[in-house]
DNA sequence: CGCGTCGTTGACGACCATCAAGGTATGTGG
DNA sequence: CCACATACCTTGATGGTCGTCAACGACGCG
């Protein structure tokens, strides 16, 4: 039921389980699927629910995270456009395990484990694309799990920094978000994050104005990063 | 190149990406693999090593950790007979993610990409299995990025002791490794672990006699776990 | 019996969350 | 255009948690 632009076949076929599909074939995958529109802060599921469907996110970026009993949470993943999120829980049929929001206006394409079966039966080269997603989520939890428990608060800065600079390509950047939010997802406060924001820019590592960022020293700031300092 | 015995196969069987194949199809897969025997703390493989093969536990248990600058080191999984290793970095070629060793005395079956993609392709019905391999992964890294995130040591502790217990179906067991494993499992070192295990003691909610732990009181150990206490 | 690993305990300090308060920015309605 | 509300950010003070260092006792093994 779901009507694609030519730009939504583009961004959906970013997504390494669809990039090896031709357009009729997600055409026809996509007309069996819904497409939701939700605003900011708008939760997509709960750990509680049972996962009968997974998204592709076609505008707007998803947040998923755990919480604790103290109302804590933890960012997991930060998904944008083309991304896939919670299609291994659907293959499964279990529980979501965590939650998911909209961070902003986001547009997603609703995918059931039943027609997804179906397009994988057909479409046997969708498996080597959903492995690759799977292998990368991995990856980034496992990165995500060494810098918790290994690396001390700088050293996530240090590191959330350096992807902002190379996902700007420039010395000079804006923060892609919100520094309340940068802190919950290097799993800090944002007293902390100001204090260490801070300290870096006496040791002349960064300047700060702002929402924006300068990068006066790119060795030092990786040496934190790798924990080298 | 490798023999397996009836106890091999039903060992291969566990895990989830075999459990569909046939007697034939196994012994035929592992014809052109190798048998691994490894002493305990012998290395399987290096984060800056190409995944040419990935690793099915046919003896023994693996530990699969991440390393430090300053040389400490996080437990990501452990992984015990009929559970695969690896396998997402060898599908994807790319370099392992992490480090992995053998904890006791241990037997592999190393399973090269080639051969099977190979196997895969023959059976198309592996593909679930190893999706359901991956996703349990997942679900591990997230429950383990939540614990060292969100909670503190004593409810990864009793979580830790919660498991042990099921695992013996008894309320009272042997820690199945030395303290200081666990200390590292938990993300935490020998002291704490020492002295969260003491004040356990002296609230009557576990008795500790060496190895040998007592459950004395199940609720309050799962108030611990979920952190509502 | 001696040695090495493991476990425990104590003292100490670093790191960081929390609480509280004030400052800044941004947008809204009058 | 200004006044105000509401977020967001910063700064200070404080305390808790936990890692580190050091010393010692307890095992287990050759």
């Amino acid at each position: 039921m779901a009507d694609l632009s030519d730009q939504d076949l583009r961004i959906i076929r970013t997504a390494p389980m669809f990039s090896a599909l031709s357009d009729e074939a997600i055409r026809s995958l996509a007309a069996h699927c819904l497409k939701i529109m939700l605003h900011p802060q708008e939760a997509i599921f709960r750990p509680d629910e049972e996962a009968n469907d997974f998204f592709v996110i076609l505008r707007g970026h998803v947040r998923v995270y755990k919480l604790s009993p103290e109302g804590n949470q933890q960012v997991l993943h930060l998904f944008g456009p083309g991304q896939t999120v919670a299609e291994a829980a659907a293959m499964k049929m279990q529980d979501y395990p965590a939650h998911a929001e909209a961070v902003d206006a986001v547009t997603l394409l609703a995918i059931d484990k039943a027609t997804f079966d179906a397009a994988v039966r057909e479409n046997v080269d969708m498996v080597a694309g959903l492995v690759t997603g799977l292998s990368d989520k991995l990856k980034e939890l496992a990165g995500l799990a060494e810098q918790l428990a290994l690396r001390k608060v700088p050293a996530r800065l240090a590191n959330a920094l350096l992807q902002e600079m190379t996902a700007a390509a420039s010395l000079t950047f804006t923060l892609s978000m919100a520094k309340k939010d940068i802190a919950e997802q290097i799993g800090t406060t944002p007293e902390t994050l100001s204090r260490t924001l801070r300290s870096f820019q006496d040791d002349g590592v960064i300047d700060v104005q702002g929402r924006t960022i300068t990068v006066l020293n790119v060795d030092v700031l990786n040496a934190l990063a790798t924990g080298q300092a």
